[in-house]
Parts: structure tokens; sequence; C-alpha cells
DNA sequence: CTGTTAGCGCATTCAC
DNA sequence: GTGAATGCGCTAACAG
């Protein structure tokens, strides 16, 4: 059965009342060497061990943060989440874990967590909180931080995507390329869109620096899967003047892009350039050229900052902004004539 | 500020007792139709929501079910825990996810957990419990289960890896080879060992099975990463009599495989035959010849079982054996002569 | 059907 | 320094 020692028959046990032992369970320094030793000899031989339940009730904190994530399937989620999980296991919290995986979760979410008072804070990642959760979230005071999303109101680790994108984009013009498509995420995606048009925005930068008019026709957006990707490729390459190098909003799109060109029997990078973004684990297996994001890293910051939060609310809201990196493998090459 | 309405503000708006608040919350129902609607319609205005906390302490529940995974770094595992979200995030349970990154995370952890009763039921996924952690969870009387690994004491889904690794070397002896290494992990692992013995013995058995004399200089083991497959594995190669055929313990030390194959300029599988075991997603992307399981399956089931046994607690431990499935892909072929 | 009361196990006053 | 009392917000048992 349970192990239904509490704090109380270790009080009789030891002579002293309730309070005391509370006392050294919380490290009061206002309790003699003398009885701190006895009530923890019997503590020991007890093999008692406070209730959380209790604790929490009785202080008013529940020793958790939550984490939302969106598309646990996602490579890039799923290792920012394990920066988080680094961080908070070094502390005192437990972590609970939140799966959005499509909008009828997301709206409700984030205020039946916060309402009902699991969590002491909240780490969000890769979702923009809708104006309902963020009232919510102010109201209930509760520490929040996101990751690779925006909002003023929290601190937030976030990449620079319009200069990620860029980067991009004119590593492929510097290899010679005029022709060069994007193929972005879906902007309709409810959940966050912000990289989405980040990433339009410095492809067309880059464009635009180099003097390189825009074609509607080399701009195609599909969801994030590989699936999609193929499918988008196909068309762009079937064009009657076909791009000779595409940008790609994700690593995961990529994949697809790749099959695409092996389905039409183009060798990738003699006769078709591509690079990804993200630089997932299977990028490097693919030789993706890709722009990298620091995605564990993210996650181990976005958790030291929900723990200073938490430490000092009254902090204001940070931001920190992470560097990409242009790292090229074997998906592109000069364009040949 | 926090949202501090409480039942009892509830009650007193809604000219009831706090009895009846708490019945309509638990949908009770021994109300009237009648106080039920205006003590919603309180609970609605006051935009009330029970604590968790309170409830907790009172029910003696905690409605949180934890889940411990080893080396969240690991593809497989994530698979398998996306599984087991799925189905949690049905039921009323938040998550409460534990990583443990080496044995000393792990002495102890479990213990944890069950002695501040945090959680109502326990999913262990690929990690055996100690004896120690056993008898402790016994006798706090926490539903658990176990997903691929073994214990008699505890609901758990496994696979037959004896089957699944003698699937895997059949096939390589059925396209003619005869020289057959095994790459496997290290042995001593102190998480989970068992299906490194298994998969071992299955290695074993369809040798044996084929009248294939075993050479002890054909195996090598260690750790789950690409770096000591490629060393290993390039050892293998430079044998004066390298072996024309190889089973790897895990697709992602496969990776490594493949990589050290490149090293020495051999072509895979014209050259070289390898098989990997799990089917994670890279194998995919890989063109590897791998031995399926069921990953995201298992934590669904791991889940449900989990789920059942909180319910009804009495039930008697369950094990749910998973089938393998050989995938044959592009890295194995018939041995040349 | 419904109001009242007594805990759940601990933290935290307040006296001594 | 330490014991006793009060309350955290809710559930459940007991009357009515």
């Amino acid at each position: 059965m349970k192990n239904s020692v509490t704090i109380r028959d270790v009080a009789k046990h030891a002579g002293v009342g309730v309070g005391t032992v509370s006392r050294v369970l919380n490290n009061n320094p206002s309790v003699s060497d003398l009885t701190r030793q006895k009530v923890l000899s019997v503590i020991d031989s007890l093999n008692f061990s406070p209730s959380q339940a209790a604790r929490r009730l009785s202080r008013g904190k529940t020793m958790a943060v939550g984490v939302v994530v969106p598309f646990f399937t996602n490579p890039s989620v799923v290792k920012r989440l394990q920066g988080v999980i680094s961080v908070i296991a070094t502390s005192q919290y437990d972590l609970v874990l939140f799966d959005v995986e499509n909008a009828e979760d997301r709206d409700g979410l984030l205020k039946n967590i916060i309402q009902r008072e699991i969590v002491d804070g909240l780490l969000i990642i890769s979702l923009k909180p809708s104006e309902n959760d963020v009232t919510e979230i102010v109201e209930a005071n509760v520490p929040t931080v996101i990751v690779d999303a925006e909002h003023p109101g929290f601190s937030r680790v976030i990449v620079d995507n319009v200069a990620g994108a860029r980067q991009a984009t004119e590593h492929l013009i510097q290899l010679g390329h005029h022709q060069i498509a994007y193929l972005n995420d879906d902007p309709t995606n409810p959940f966050n869109n912000a990289p989405t048009h980040d990433r339009y925005q410095g492809y067309l930068q880059a464009l635009e620096g180099a003097g390189i008019p825009v074609r509607a026709g080399y701009y195609r957006q599909g969801t994030l899967d590989r699936e999609s990707a193929r499918h988008l490729t196909r068309e762009l390459l079937q064009l009657p003047d076909p791009p000779t190098a595409l940008f790609v909003y994700s690593d995961t799109q990529a994949i697809g892009v790749l099959e695409a060109a092996r389905d039409l029997g183009l060798n990738v990078p003699e006769d078709f350039s591509v690079i990804g973004y993200d630089d997932i684990e299977a990028a490097k297996l693919l030789h993706l050229t890709t722009i990298r994001q620091s995605l564990y890293e993210s996650g181990v910051i976005g958790g030291q900052l929900l723990l200073e939060q938490m430490l000092e609310p009254s902090l204001e809201p940070d931001e920190v902004v992470l560097e990409t990196e242009l790292i090229v493998r074997g998906t592109t090459a000069p364009l040949s004539s």
C-alpha cells in the first residue's frame, strides 16, 4: 500500500511538533542541531517523504513547468525540446509535456493549463500564442518564455529568419544561379507563421540585392511534409523555363525536393541546386546544404530564461536572437552553363 | 494576479453549499437540473476553475502519469514516446516527462518519482528497472507498464528480439552470404541489456540453423553512436578475411557502418551488405535494409495498457509481443562471387 | 437532492 | 528554538 507516513508520524516518533519537522524539511535555520538530527534520523528510519500534493497546496506552487510543443513529430521541435529538458532536469522542477497536433487542440489548451494551475512556468516552442491565450497568461501572472516565436510580452529566443533566408539565397546567387525558386511553408499555418513570412522576405531581399527579378512562377507553398514538397517541386521542375536552384523552407521538405529531382532524372547538384533550412540530423545524412539554426541551444537558453523568470518574476522580458550559419554540403554547386 | 476564485465564492454567489458546487464539478448525478444550471452559470461568469493542487490532495490522485525515457536523444525512443503521448493526450492525465541520461540519474529517479507521489501511473521506456526500483514501485502500488524491456511483475510491450535478429541474419544467408559479422550494442549498458543478448542469440541461431560456423573475429560491440560503429566496422573490414555482410544492432549504428564502408571505398551493397534494426526515419532516407519494429505502436499500446491498469489496478500484468518485419531496401544484395 | 463538516498533508503564523 | 493552531481549496461522508 501507499507509503502513508506523514509529517505527523515523524513528529510523534521524534517527540517534536509537526512545525519542527516541517522546518527541517525546508531547511529552516531556526532549528537546533540536536533536534534537527533527531528528526532527520526518524525521517530516515520511517522512510518518510513529504507529499508533493500537500506541499503544492500549502505553498501555492506546483514545482512544475509546462512545455508546449506543436507536432511532437517534427525533428526540429524534438531537438529544441531536448535542450529544454537538459536544463529543466538540473532544476527542482518537473516537466509537464503538452503536444498540440491541430488547431482545436491549441485553442483552449494554454488557457486550460493556466487555469488548472498545474505549472509555475510555461515554455512554448514554435507556437505563437493567440491573443486570448496571452491575456490569460498575463492575468494569471505565470512566467512564460517562447522559443522560436515572437511576442513582445514574453521573453523569447528566436532566430533571424530574414537574415538566414537571405544567407541561403545569396549562397545560391554566388554560385551563379539566377533562376532561383522558393518553396515555402504554408503561411496559413495557424500555429506560427512568422518564420514563413520572414524567410520569404529574406529570399526577396537577396534577389533584389543582386538585381535579379522576382518571378512569381518560382514560388510554391505547401505543408511541412515530404510528399507535398515532392509534388510541388515536380511542378517547378516541369515549368517551361525551370529554376536551376531552389531554396526550401525546411530540411524536412528538402528531402522531398531531392526525391522529386531523382524522380525526374535530374542530378543534384550538377543539374539542380538545393538548399534547406534547420540542419536537422537527416540533413547531414543526405549531405544537404542548409542553414543551421541552433535548435538544441535555443531550448537550453529558453529553459534558462524561464528559470530566471520564475526566480525573479519582475524581470523585463528578454529577447535572445540566435545566429544562423551556412552549412555547405553536397546539394549546391556552381551553375553549369 | 492569480485567479483566486474558489469553490466557496461560487457557492456564495449561487446561493448553494460548497458540496453542491463540488458535485456539479464532478458530474455527480444527484443534483437537480435547476441548481446545476445555476451553479454552472455562476462558474462561467466568475471564470472559475478548480485548483488541481487542492483536488489532488483531497482525492489522493494526481491525475498525472510519469513517463521515463533514457537518452531522449535516441530516435527510436522519441518514436515510442510519440505513441505514448498520442494516447495519454486523449485521457484526463497530464504527462510528466523524465529523462535519464546516465546511470546516476537512474538510480533513485524512479524511487524519487514514487515517493513524491506525483504520478498515478508510470510508463517506463527502454529501461529495465533495478530490483530496488521494483520493490519501491510494488510497495507504493503504482500502476506501471514497461515498453521495450522485460519484467514479469509489470505489464509490458516488447518485441521478440531473438526472432527479429534471426530474421535479419537469415535474410543475409539467403542472399548467399556466409561471412556474416555482427555489430552489437555494448552489453554492459546498464539501462537495458536484454535486447543486446537476445539479438546476439538470434544471430547465432540463424548461423547455426544454416550450418555456418560462428567466427569470434566477426563479433564487435560498441556504444550506440555512429562514430563507434564507424570505427569498429573499419576494423572488421580490414580483417585478413573480411565479412561480406554485416548485421547491425541498430539503424543509428548502421549509419556509421555505411560511412565506414564509404571511407574504405567499398560499394554497398555490391561489395558489402548491411542490415540494421529499428527502421527509424533515417533508415528510409538512406535506403537501409532493416528490421522494422513498431516503435510508435509500442508506445500506443503501452499507454493503453497503463490507462487500463489505472482504471482497474487489480488486473494481472499483461504481455504484448509485437512482430518484427523485414524491410528490404538498398543495402543488401546477393553475394557477388 | 442539498447544506455542513471533517479531513487530505503540509507550511506558516503566533504565542510561549 | 519550538509546539499548537489555522488555512491552502477541494472531496466525501453524514445528516437532514
